[in-house]
DNA sequence: CGCGACTCCTGCCGGC
DNA sequence: TGCCGGCAGGAGTCGC
């Protein structure tokens, strides 16, 4: 479901509710997420003061005086707040109540999400490999361009890769693809430095213009706050097979590669 | 190692 | 109206 600026706008949302207070409980109706959440968890977490709340790729990291909550949403997770003792739906797996009353909620109809608990989270085997984060300056075009030399698979699938770059989801592969100009097909190690430097550019432009919007709202995304993302306006080739190209007026086209659906413009992306 | 296919799970939508 | 197939925003793992 989220990808980067959906992730962002819900750390964004939930943030204010947790910095500077503390856990009384947690309370875990559900283990079998995409990892079982290991026993003790929240033993290990009740009591705790919550610092933080950060983010690294797409894993919200709860930071706290007894170790770091890690969640990952997955493609159907959100998380909101709620007033404790609030009922909980069939899809409402963990809740961590604050001491002010309120409560963090974690639902995910599809269990894809997962929550682990670190007191060294970005040694965490799921964190420690991944790329770089594309809003980072260290994320270049000279980055991606070195990255890719000898890479055959498709441009698209090369950036969706966490090991080469985190954060760029289905939509907004699509999209930044889209903005650079280049067809979603090429071979990663065949795109040249210089389409690589406006493709670095355009991926953190729509990520970017992405959570000012407050993300992309498909069917059910809403931020910690509540509110839909309204980025999907904004949209250029996502979702838009048949639809006019804003460029050339062409129609867009919907392929699928690696298993996922694909938008792109053939006579502006070569 | 790189690559492509498969997998986990539930909900929803479009077509018949 | 109701049923059914296909598809969905992620990403680890496996076999070649």
């Amino acid at each position: 479901m989220p990808e980067l600026p959906e992730v962002e706008t819900s750390r964004c949302g939930i943030a204010p509710y947790l910095e500077g207070h503390s856990i009384r409980e947690v309370i875990i109706r559900e283990r079998r997420l995409r990892w079982p959440v290991s026993a003790g968890l929240e033993q290990q977490l009740a009591g705790a003061s919550i610092e933080t709340v950060g983010r690294r790729a797409k894993y919200i990291l709860i930071n706290t005086s007894q170790g770091t909550a890690i969640l990952h949403l997955g493609m159907s997770g959100s998380v909101f707040i709620v007033d404790s003792g609030t009922p909980a739906g069939v899809h409402d797996h963990v809740d961590i109540e604050l001491s002010s009353g309120k409560a963090l909620r974690f639902r995910d109809p599809r269990r894809f999400g997962s929550l682990h608990c670190s007191r060294t989270p970005l040694e965490h085997p799921l964190l420690v490999n991944l790329g770089p984060e594309p809003l980072n300056d260290a994320f270049t075009g000279q980055y991606l361009w070195q990255r890719a030399r000898g890479r055959k698979v498709a441009i698209k699938q090369f950036i969706m890769t966490p090991q080469v770059v985190v954060g760029v989801g289905n939509i907004y592969a699509s999209e930044a693809l889209f903005m650079a100009g280049i067809h979603p097909k090429r071979a990663a190690g065949k795109v040249s430095l210089l389409r690589y430097e406006r493709l670095a550019k355009t991926i953190k432009d729509v990520l970017q213009r992405a959570i000012k919007a407050g993300g992309t709202t498909l069917r059910d995304f809403y931020g910690g706050t509540g509110e839909a993302g309204y980025f999907k306006q904004e949209l250029a080739v996502y979702g838009r097979e048949g639809e006019a190209c804003r460029n050339c007026k062409n129609a867009i086209t919907a392929i699928v590669l690696g298993q996922r659906s694909t938008f792109y413009c053939k006579v502006c992306q070569r």
